[in-house]
DNA sequence: TCACTTAGTCAATGTCGCTTGACAATTGCG
DNA sequence: CGCAATTGTCAAGCGACATTGACTAAGTGA
């Protein structure tokens, strides 16, 4: 599974943090996920789509 | 987070042990999704979404 | 140079997703 | 009625998700 976040974080000039903060999660978790450690959960993508107003399938993508 | 499960499986005429074979999870876990108890994790939301044909917002729905 | 931000990582902790195995309650069918 | 299939649920266990706090390393700017 991997995922656009860094791509759609640089296109907005976000910071980890930044995005953390607009997810209501850590910024330890948004390394993680953007880092390929692992999956978010299927609510937390469903944030993250809505953050981005983009579907779940484009942001991540089965590997 | 509420879903479409029940129905979609109803449409095919599937019982849950069916779904679960076809997602490879056990179905235990087809159970326990389709009454609420937890949410997917996005793989399997994937997984879900493939098998059915549809976009994982049309089979999942923010509560 | 020095302070600051950012990114990456580690440890420890707690909850969630998924498993196997088991059992009860219900439904459908010969 | 009797039997099989289905659904719902429980417990125990394991790994994945997410947390806080701390630390290192690299880049930016005054």
């Amino acid at each position: 599974m991997k995922n656009r976040l860094k791509v759609l974080r640089a296109e907005r000039d976000w910071s980890q943090g930044d995005l953390a903060e607009r997810l209501e999660v850590s910024r330890q978790s948004v390394n993680a996920i953007e880092t390929g450690k692992y999956d978010p959960s299927l609510p937390l993508a469903f944030r993250i789509a809505d953050l981005f107003g983009l579907p779940i399938e484009d942001i991540f993508l089965r590997d």
